[in-house]
DNA sequence: AGCACGCCGACT
DNA sequence: GTCGGCGTGCTC
């Protein structure tokens, strides 16, 4: 092979191919200036006159094609570099942990402006203030122009100025009206930069003494000399966790290091934030998805120059460039969220652990219901754990029930017993609130007479009756229809919904309860942008008596007037197709369970089940999470799935019946597979067909990481190689949330 | 992923 | 006769 003499650029492209490209430097510039880490643009493919942003990852002496096959770059866009060294080579082995082209992961972990080619600097708004000249709001030559009067009023509220922003909220044709004003001298517009939160006046906030188990782990994570190493704290609900996270930042803070503070991707996040800035009186950014590109750049580039001491953040923050960080908590850390389900398909959790170990800083991962991962690590005292037992202030344990639905009268899915206890719950004027994971009226229709089903014409799955809209739904492709009269086989005018979602539950019990105040709190009561605030609100006004929701209402919120939950199916998950049903339903009802009540008047949690003697139920009865992991992993232990072994999954569509699977068993034929590695399949995936798309997997899996990485090391770029009809898509996935 | 090239079916 | 469907190959 030639090995050419000349000095290249190795660029990255936002591509789906797993290599990187050389460039030839431009000309007359100083090689000493490139360093790894800088976006260039470069020329890609035919006719590229415009020419494609890349990241610059390294510079070599040689290449093996002749100069003239090589390209020049055409402009340098990076002075510094985007990324630190040691944050570069983070990604680098991210792409290689996930087998994930370099140039997605790479431009996976920059804002969006910045992958378009923007400047690297905190980008300028434009903000209005008013000049000394202009008038009261309610001077009487201004009885007419009623907008002008009202924004004058607006901009004396906000002496600082006002933002585009803000404007628009006052009307349409604002800018209109601004620079009417503007001519006649009483406004001025000037830019700015978006700074970091605004600080509130810290309110003499009553900064709780801590515990002794909250003061133990303080001191464990503080004492360990800011060497890495991970932490796990397993604290229920309402035990204080954020109280010990508060300590430790406060902490880190005062020595002028950096905070990453990660978060599940839940609509909470404002009131945590606002939790924050009460509390601190440093500066702050926050990262997640309801920012737009520059409130996003500006907060990325806040932190990367070290003016942000406290980064909250989802998924996508853990790649925030941080030159001091000092502690990184995850919270929540059991949370799927934490792992993207897409194209780049990292786990931030696992990133985070990856990071703290290569910066040498401890990390804190906290969760009243822990992972087996977490847990298995703690067990191999790979993890130093935590614990915080107590629910602070006093308050007690929801007690546990089950509601035995063997031969149990039933409602529309509602046990009379549980009935009766709502019953109850209304009566003494408090809360209840019940849950069941399936939105609509009904997950089947059913013709009476001649047993047709509807079915979705895209997936292999039935259509869901949605009566509210008089329509029938597939949850699976979105695909929706009115509902039909009568059935299309037959004829037959008796269509039977079978099965209850939440609009049944709902409806039943306003029949039973007509004089109760019911909410439904599902995607579809709460599509519209703040409806899920607008309702939580109203639930915390008390002028709500039942609240009726999906799995959406587990996470985060606190029901402190909530004195009795229902589980209606925790059946279906108890036997659940894949193998962490159960684990996930150990989680749901600890978590649910820790929503609910107070220190007066505690809360019930009722689980309508026909295995009221089923061990994971036993174990959770009696408040014993920690047991029940144990007993789960042992079981992963025996089946030897994870986190006992590490797994992969190749999940391939395609739109033609057998292209899928004809693909993995080409595929599979070229694994390399040494003794300790496990395939399962090729298989046609749980539902076969998905909108439109028939699909299949293969999953490997192996005792030993090292072994399934290799294999895959090996095998990935064969895969990449491999023909398949243009319509084919195929991706991996690398330490799987779900194994279909 | 894009994009160009290339090869066969229904249209102004 | 061509426009355009999608199969295939390539990108330093």
């Amino acid at each position: 092979m030639d090995n050419h003499s000349q000095t290249v650029l190795r660029i990255a492209l936002p591509v789906p191919l797993r290599r990187v490209f050389d460039y030839l430097p431009p000309v007359g510039i100083d090689l000493e200036e490139l360093k790894p880490g800088i976006r260039v643009r470069v020329p890609f493919g035919k006719k590229d006159k415009a020419g494609r942003i890349g990241i610059m990852i390294g510079v070599a002496d040689s290449c093996d094609l002749e100069a003239d096959q090589l390209k020049t770059c055409l402009e340098i866009i990076d002075q510094q570099p985007l990324f630190s060294e040691q944050q570069l080579e983070l990604l680098l082995w991210a792409s290689a942990y996930y087998h994930h082209p370099i140039g997605e992961v790479l431009f996976a972990a920059i804002p969006t402006s910045l992958r378009k080619g923007v400047p690297a600097r905190i980008p300028k708004i434009s903000l209005w203030r008013l000049l000394p000249s202009a008038p009261e709001s309610d001077d009487p030559k201004l009885k007419r122009a009623t907008r002008q009067s009202q924004l004058l009023a607006f901009f004396r509220e906000n002496p600082e100025g006002l933002t585009a922003e803000s404007l628009r909220e006052t009307g349409s044709g604002w800018r209109n009206i601004i620079s009417r004003m503007i001519d006649k001298g009483w406004v001025e517009e000037t830019q700015t930069v978006i700074p970091c939160l605004p600080q509130k006046p810290i309110m003499e906030t009553h900064i709780p003494e801590l515990n002794q188990h909250q003061a133990y782990a303080v001191d464990k994570v503080l004492g360990e000399k800011n060497e890495f190493r991970v932490f796990l704290l397993d604290g229920v609900t309402g035990s204080g966790k954020t109280e010990v996270y508060f300590r430790l930042i406060e902490r880190v803070v005062s020595e002028r290091k950096q905070v990453m503070v990660l978060i599940p991707e839940i609509g909470l996040t404002v009131q945590l934030i606002e939790r924050f800035l009460v509390r601190f009186n440093c500066p702050l950014t926050v990262l997640h998805s309801g920012l737009n590109d520059k409130e996003r750049l500006t907060s990325w580039l806040l932190a990367r120059e070290g003016k942000a001491s406290i980064v909250i953040g989802t998924r996508s923050a853990v790649w925030t460039p941080l030159p001091n960080l000092g502690l990184i908590i995850v919270d929540e850390e059991h949370d799927p969220s934490y792992k993207q389900q897409e194209g780049f398909r990292y786990s931030a959790r696992d990133i985070a652990i990856v990071r703290a170990q290569r910066e040498n800083i401890p990390i804190v991962l906290g969760s009243a219901t822990p992972s087996l991962e977490a847990l298995n690590n703690v067990q191999q005292n790979k993890y130093e754990y935590l614990s915080l037992p107590e629910r602070a202030g006093s308050a007690s344990q929801p007690t546990l029930r089950f509601l035995d639905l063997r031969g149990a009268e039933m409602i529309n899915g509602l046990s009379r017993e549980l009935m009766d206890k709502i019953r109850d719950c209304l009566d003494a004027g408090r809360q209840s609130l019940l849950f069941l994971n399936r939105r609509g009226f009904s997950p089947v229709i059913l013709c009476h007479d001649c047993g047709w089903i509807a079915q979705c014409r895209h997936c292999d799955a039935n259509l869901t009756y949605h009566q509210f809209a008089g329509q029938m739904r597939c949850h699976h492709c979105g695909a929706q229809q009115r509902m039909i009269p009568a059935c299309p086989e037959c004829g037959g005018s008796e269509l039977v919904p079978v099965g209850q979602g939440t609009e049944q539950i709902t409806t039943t019990l306003q029949e039973f309860f007509p004089e109760a105040r019911i909410l439904r709190i599902d995607r579809d009561t709460t599509s519209r942008k703040g409806e899920m605030h607008r309702m939580l609100a109203r639930v915390h006004e008390r002028k709500v008596d039942i609240l009726v929701g999906t799995q959406m209402l587990s996470k985060g919120h606190h029901f402190p007037e909530v004195t009795l939950v229902g589980i209606l199916d925790a059946d279906n998950r108890l036997y659940g197709v894949d193998f962490r049903s159960t684990e996930r339903l150990a989680q749901l009802i600890v978590q649910v369970a820790g929503r609910a009540g107070r220190a007066e008047h505690p809360g019930e949690v009722y689980i309508q089940t026909h295995h009221p003697d089923h061990p994971v139920l036993q174990s959770l009865a009696r408040h014993d999470f920690t047991g029940l992991a144990k007993e789960l992993l042992r079981e992963r232990a025996e089946t030897g799935l994870p986190p006992c072994s590490s797994m992969a999954i190749v999940r391939v569509e395609a739109v033609h019946s057998g292209d899928a699977m004809d693909f993995l068993k080409i595929a599979r034929a070229r694994i390399n597979a040494p003794e300790q590695l496990e395939i399962w399949g090729p298989m046609v995936a749980q539902m076969e067909r998905r909108a439109g798309r028939y699909r299949a997997m293969l999953i490997l899996q192996s005792k030993h990481r090292q072994v399934l990485q290799r294999a895959l090391d090996e095998w990935i770029p064969q895969v990449e190689g491999l023909k398949r009809p243009y319509n084919l898509r195929w991706s991996l996935d690398v330490d799987p949330q779900d194994t279909f």
